[in-house]
DNA sequence: TTTTATGCAAAGTTTTTGCAGCTGC
DNA sequence: GCAGCTGCAAAAACTTTGCATAAAA
């Protein structure tokens, strides 16, 4: 928990940002907790202004502190692997529950297998499944 | 072409949807290019209604015909792989090029390997790759 | 002190909705 | 002809911007 929030120091003044109230607060709840989208954020973030929050999580994509899940309907914001293990995810169509898939050291491999095919160098992935998860192929 | 057009009108009837003017419109603009944002959309449905063309695109993904793709910033419409090879995509994070990454057998097999060890049945899947292409790594 | 970030307020975009009238089957 | 669509117009939701003030370094 400490740990994470030295990193994040870390990450802002390595890039030349300065450690903020507001960036602290929106990394703080973000940090405890799902993925969120922008309108569940900006609701835990309360008096901290809606621009504010923007723009923190503007700030925390390009210096790789969060970054945009595209889960479903809306895009969530989530920390980045800097944080939490590295992960893809799987959302079952019919309950809507949300699983994480831990990484696969073959799999990221097959991965890297696929760019190298077309000489992409890959800076980031995101992996989404959908389908049904084990309880609701059961029913 | 001829026969896309058939695939979809199909498609339509079978979940009990007529063909109408605007939903062939909007069908025929994504079938002949590239993953178009809505905004692009709009634009190259003319004197479609707005409002229309957002109803096409909820039931395109509705009933499979097209499906939303995450790469980059925006969200992008795209047929699915009923009216073409299903595929992924690269973005370059300097010049903004899209690349289609054809479908490789033993990249989807790893899908569905990650898919078992969770017991998570897969009807669809999204794969986003962003980093540097080969022109620009060049430099 | 000087630079950088915030809040506020306003504008710009994108997406959704209700409803009267038109269309496909 | 009737159920199902569309266009229109308006609202709601989401995102960005400019600028004066406040907070960090």
């Amino acid at each position: 928990m400490i740990a994470k929030n030295d990193i994040f120091a870390t990450m802002l003044r390595d890039n030349g940002y300065s450690l903020t109230k507001s960036r602290q607060a929106v990394f703080t709840i973000l940090s405890n907790g799902n993925p969120l989208t922008m309108s569940e954020l900006v609701k835990l973030c309360g008096s901290i202004d809606r621009a504010s929050v923007y723009r923190s999580v503007e700030l925390f994509e390009k210096i790789s502190v969060a970054h945009r899940l595209y889960t479903g309907w809306k895009y969530r914001i989530e920390l980045t692997e800097n944080f939490d293990h590295h992960h893809h995810h799987a959302t079952c169509t019919e309950c809507g529950r949300n699983i994480v898939l831990e990484e696969d050291p073959s799999f990221e491999t097959a991965i890297q297998k696929l760019a190298n095919q077309y000489h992409f160098s890959v800076t980031s992935h995101q992996v989404e499944l959908s389908g049904l998860c084990e309880m609701c192929r059961q029913k």
